[in-house]
RNA sequence: GGGCCCCUAGCUCAGUGGUAGAGCACCUGACUUUUAAUCAGGGUGUCCCGGGUUCGAUCCCCGGGGGGCCCA
């Protein structure tokens, strides 16, 4: 960072201040002595703030009452014909972030954005008092203004605020990116989010879209009677997924202590105590690599049924996401990647080893079954030919849920539900009646990737207790995202859990099929990167 | 973790083994309904960082940093 040497326009004015001149010498003097420098255009914006001050402006006052956003006023007035809108006499008081300056010595206008939309600005010397257009003078591209003034509409046809004051509200001291092709690099979008959200409108929209696909989740659940609650985010043993955990520690108990990688565990205790239907919306964190689809943490939805099973969810699903669908982006049809997909009840649905053995008989030439994936010397022929790592200690059902992965997971972008899985990968998950190796559980596939999982609860604590001795000697086998032992969990299934069904559902890749952007991302404010080293 | 690609002005991007350019932005001037305003003039830079090769490196080589995409 090049401009973070100076701190004479945090001062009071004429504290510390040496004037533009000398300042302009000083920089040309330090350049070769320090490498230090500021451009010229930081060197102007912090002049403009000086000489705002000279004029008796507070350069950063406290409040400014507008009485509409510029976005409320384009909404309510847009439709409006010049000759309305002169006929009616509206005046209007707005605020927000300059976007653009056009000036013409006498006659001046301004772009004034409140991030969601814009709104011209005209701006007079004999429309102004004498003040105010000394301020005019002295503004950057940036700057926080309020205004207030008639609307009326140009030659042009441009709705615009005739200004008949104009308030300063803050100082833009760094340059803006540029106005036409706005910020390209992904990078700055991502480390610099508010510079997207200021020049880039789409940007601003994809998280409007994530708000409402959030309050639509919750108002249906909420619609439907579930309660909503928050459970621990840092957990003494990080359970109810298979991943690996940040781990940190808690100074006072001297504990070890690890982020969340699901809620799932918590939420179950909530249902044994009686709470039949609960969710909770919030951040999930797992240890593994970042990618257009993982972020270190996420947003998941859970929620919990009592007396519902697997299939129960499959229409609720259907009906919860059709009505987000609809909310969030005003349809069930959205362009994903650059194929439509259909958010219209039913979804199509596959088990998933029909759709493993389906995909390896095409595409691999081979003649596989679902029933012939279950037997592991199958299997493993199969994820031979395809490269995949069959390590001693993967048994049929872990083989066929990789080849599941590998195979399909591309191709299912209309939303399809792959259900019955495999035990060996669904430790908390309950065995379907006379079918131990098959759980009851569903994936929801769209857009080639899992959006939400899905399972009828195993609630029986023997049961429970021989899946985590399975998990644990996955784990003494090599499997370091085995789920670990939980004898406070099983306790409380111990006291009985009602029967129940269970579902989570990743908002941040719900959102970008909704929005259509191709990276998790794009869809998280501030995702995470590794520090700059300044 | 592996492969490929990117990093040049505030931003968007060209470019070359001889110390760097355009558009926007910015500065000076003109202009009373413009809107990517226009016109005239002005280039504002640690070419990501560190080594190496070379008379000379932003460019070629090696190493490092950050980012992107694909694969695991």
């Amino acid at each position: 960072m090049p401009y973070v040497s100076s701190t004479a326009c945090w001062m009071p004015s004429g504290a510390g201040w040496i004037g533009n001149e000398s300042r302009l010498a000083d920089r040309r003097e330090v350049r070769g002595m320090s490498g230090l420098q500021e451009s010229d255009q930081i060197v102007q914006r912090r002049a403009n703030l000086e000489e705002l001050r000279r004029l008796g402006v507070d350069a950063y006052p406290r409040r400014f009452d507008a009485a509409a956003p510029v976005h409320a006023i384009v909404e309510r007035h847009g439709a409006a014909s010049g000759a309305e809108l002169e006929a009616a006499g509206v005046e209007v008081k707005t605020a927000g972030r300059i976007l653009g300056i056009r000036s013409f010595g006498k006659a001046n206008f301004l772009v004034l954005s409140d991030g969601r939309e814009r709104l011209q600005v005209y701006v007079r010397q004999d429309s102004l008092p004498a003040l105010d257009f000394d301020v005019f003078k002295l503004l950057d591209l940036g700057d926080w203004i309020g205004v207030a003034g008639r609307l009326f509409r140009t030659k042009t046809n441009e709705l615009t605020v005739w200004a008949s004051s104009l308030t300063f509200l803050a100082k833009c001291l760094l340059p803006l990116p540029e106005k036409w092709h706005g910020l390209q690099d992904v990078e700055i979008r991502y480390r610099q989010r508010y510079l997207d959200l200021t020049v880039n409108p789409d940007s601003r929209r994809v998280f409007e879209v994530r708000s409402r696909v959030v309050t639509a989740l919750r108002e249906q659940l909420i619609a439907r009677g579930y309660l909503e609650v928050e459970t621990p985010m840092m957990q003494p043993m990080a359970g109810g997924a298979l991943a690996r955990p940040f781990v940190t520690h808690h100074n006072a108990l001297d504990m070890t202590l690890y982020m969340r990688i699901a809620p799932e565990l918590y939420l179950k205790r909530l249902t044994v105590g009686g709470v039949e239907r609960v969710f909770e919306i919030n951040r999930n964190f797992r240890n593994e690599g970042i990618s257009t689809q993982h972020n270190p943490e996420f947003t998941m939805l859970e929620f919990y049924q009592a007396y519902a099973d697997c299939q129960d969810l499959m229409t609720l699903t259907e009906e919860v996401l059709g009505a987000v669908a609809q909310r969030a982006t005003g349809g069930l049809e959205v362009v994903f990647g650059g194929r439509a997909v259909s958010f219209a009840a039913p979804f199509r649905r596959v088990s998933l080893r029909d759709a493993a053995a389906t995909a390896a008989s095409s595409k691999l030439g081979v003649t596989v079954t679902a029933d012939g994936l279950r037997s592991r010397e199958a299997a493993a022929a199969i994820a031979g030919q395809l490269q995949l790592a069959v390590e001693p200690s993967k048994g049929a059902g872990r083989i066929a849920a990789d080849l599941f992965e590998a195979l399909c997971e591309p191709d299912l972008v209309d939303p399809v539900f792959v259900y019955d899985f495999p035990t060996e990968v669904s430790p908390l998950a309950k065995q379907k009646p006379g079918d131990p190796d098959t759980v009851e559980r569903f994936e929801l596939y769209i857009g080639g990737f899992e959006v939400a999982n899905a399972f009828s609860e195993l609630n029986d604590p023997v049961e429970q207790r021989a899946r985590f001795e399975a998990q644990l000697r996955n784990r003494a086998g090599g499997d370091d995202e085995a789920h670990g032992m939980d004898e406070d969990y099983i306790r409380a299934l111990e006291y009985g859990m009602p029967p129940a069904a269970g579902e989570g559902i990743g908002i941040d890749r719900l959102v970008m099929i909704l929005t259509g952007s191709p990276s998790i991302r794009d869809v998280i404010l501030f995702p995470l990167m590794r520090p700059r080293a300044d």
